[in-house]
DNA sequence: CTTCAGTGTTGGAGCGCTCCAATTCGCACT
DNA sequence: AGTGCGAATTGGAGCGCTCCAACACTGAAG
């Protein structure tokens, strides 16, 4: 009942291991009559290659890692098609895993990945950029600028771009009083800068509230306050009697630095007796499935996750290949949504 | 500049290479002073041992494949941390791939992890039986009872049950009409079937529609006939003038299978123009954050995924040990939230 | 008929570990 | 001092592959 071998192969099909050897690596030097053979004989026995063997044998394991920031932004799943898309025509198995994987180990998701001596590491999200310093493979960083590292080129969109596309829009609709929330992280600050960088531009008065967390609860915890006495019924011209507070009017328009976030504000507000986006227009960042829902229906700025994991793929094949790769930046997108409005009370 | 081994740490520590293995596994017959001496000499050489080598040299990897059936179903993030817990515990490494992870190479991940020699597997959500029962190693089905292949046990809640809390919970308060949006798959199909039976008992008549595949935008399809020409103004009254359609008034209550189906579901009753829960009531399942949204706040059932992620750890401990392992199955439980509500008018 | 260059095919030498049997080292007890 | 015995340590033999140098063939050129 063992396992069968190279060994077992070869003897089935009358040839050596060396040959099987090859054929598994469709090699094209093989003559069809024993290749035939051997794929026959593998059939047969059911046999599956070692890749703990071949690994060890060979000069590459012709495996690449993908370190997943968070599970819970859905943003990965797209680019993980991606990843396989380019990675995958060129014969490399994908392995994931997320930041918190393994820690139970002790072990970080790098340190798990050198110790299966993959070829390559895609780092999408935050990631610590010492960790990634830290590794000895050649590695690249999907989705986010705000990771740098000697060596490790960066495949994300522009967040400072998409900022200002958040912010340009809710601008043309006619809104002056918009606020920003943002959270901790990279990505975030970048995200901001975009739309702190218009606000002053257009000459309007930037107002930015920056949440604890990056998720839905922290930003209805943050943007609350806001709306504190300013709420009234339900929600028609509600925002006539709003109460201004110390920084700034109630804003009539807010860009969340995420979707989820973008999702908190909505609740925050229609809590608060607002409407959206009768009275306030909102818009998310990452275009993540959760914008498209119907029921939310969020006006989002994303890079093309698909788009950016391919890019990062194909860096990467170039970074193995000794190539010097170059960070390559896209321009991002907006998913124009129901939850922005043309501002009906200037 | 190559990489260190077991014998460079060896050398370095002044042991044999023996010795060095055994510190690595934490041997407890191996003296203080030696361990401290090879621990130290792993410091510096920054090594880190090669699980390729260990797992084609040892009996076993040390290491567990989860396979995923769906990353954008968010279920499975608690879901991994209750396996994380366990089998961290026994000192396993996980590895998670996803259905579709590598099918550009033609290789299902079972292949996949077979090739990797891990010494057992996860399979959470729905997977196909056949692909479970041709794998050699021992596996464990988690979070769905659909799925049944011979010497595979199976961890999960207990749907049928949960079909029947749901649709209880609707009933009490009050609801008569009440309609249930099912989808293809084992788990839909077990909730489904807890709503029928619980509906008869009741002597109510029961009212599936099955979405074509299992997210928000054909639950949408799929409900949205049942509001047609029934529909009215802002969400007052609206249900007042209902037209009855051919199989039963419109309902005043519907059990989605899933979280992001109730979203849609949701959707398609605010289209036309009922307001949930005061017209509507929606119930969901899997109790995933998108039901934790404010905005969303979706009363949800659902077998704790993180209790049964750590039961399905200790499961295939058990069936890697020899021991033969049961399926177990656990008591969902109901999160009461805003999207449902006792009827108005009965 | 020999030489030469391919093309296909082969055995051997590891890759870096684990496992096992054998060995050495203490140290208490005759 | 001698014996015994468990505890600590060691070298050797693989695990299942890849890579490489060497090999047999075939047929064209000298």
């Amino acid at each position: 009942m063992r396992r069968p071998t190279i060994y077992d192969v070869a003897e089935r099909a009358g040839v050596s291991k060396s040959l099987v050897s090859l054929v598994l690596r469709d090699s094209p030097k093989v003559s069809a009559a024993k290749r035939a053979a051997v794929l026959s004989a593998v059939a047969e026995l059911d046999y599956t290659p070692s890749r703990l063997a071949a690994g060890l044998a060979g000069t590459r394991t012709r495996s690449i890692g993908v370190v997943i920031d968070d599970f819970s932004n859905l943003w990965f799943v797209e680019a993980l098609s991606g990843l396989r898309a380019s990675l995958g025509a060129e014969g490399y198995a994908l392995s994931v895993a997320d930041a918190r994987l393994n820690e139970h180990l002790g072990i970080d998701p790098l340190d798990a990945f050198r110790a299966l001596r993959v070829d390559g590491v895609v780092l999408a999200g935050e990631a610590s950029a010492s960790a990634v310093a830290r590794s000895g493979a050649p590695a690249v960083v999907l989705g986010t600028r705000g990771v740098t590292a000697p060596g490790v080129p960066i495949v994300a969109s522009d967040e400072v771009e998409g900022g200002r596309i958040a912010t340009r829009h809710l601008i043309e609709l006619g809104h002056c009083a918009i606020a920003c929330v943002s959270a901790p992280g990279a990505s975030a600050t970048e995200r901001e800068r975009g739309y702190v960088e218009t606000m002053a531009e257009a000459g309007l008065k930037p107002a930015v509230v920056r949440a604890k967390a990056t998720d839905e609860r922290a930003a209805r915890a943050a943007i609350a306050p806001t709306f504190e006495g300013a709420g009234a019924g339900a929600g028609t011209d509600s925002h006539a009697d709003a109460k201004s507070n110390e920084w700034m009017p109630v804003p009539t328009a807010i860009f969340a630095v995420n979707d989820p976030m973008a999702v908190g504000v909505i609740g925050a507000a229609q809590y608060a007796g607002f409407s959206v986006p009768a009275d306030i227009s909102v818009v998310g960042y990452d275009d993540s499935p959760l914008a498209e829902y119907d029921m939310i229906s969020l006006t989002s700025i994303s890079g093309d996750p698909r788009e950016l994991g391919e890019a990062a793929g194909e860096t990467l094949i170039a970074l193995i290949a000794g190539t010097s790769a170059e960070s390559r930046i896209f321009p991002p997108r907006i998913a124009l949504r129901g939850s922005t409005a043309v501002i009906l009370r200037p």
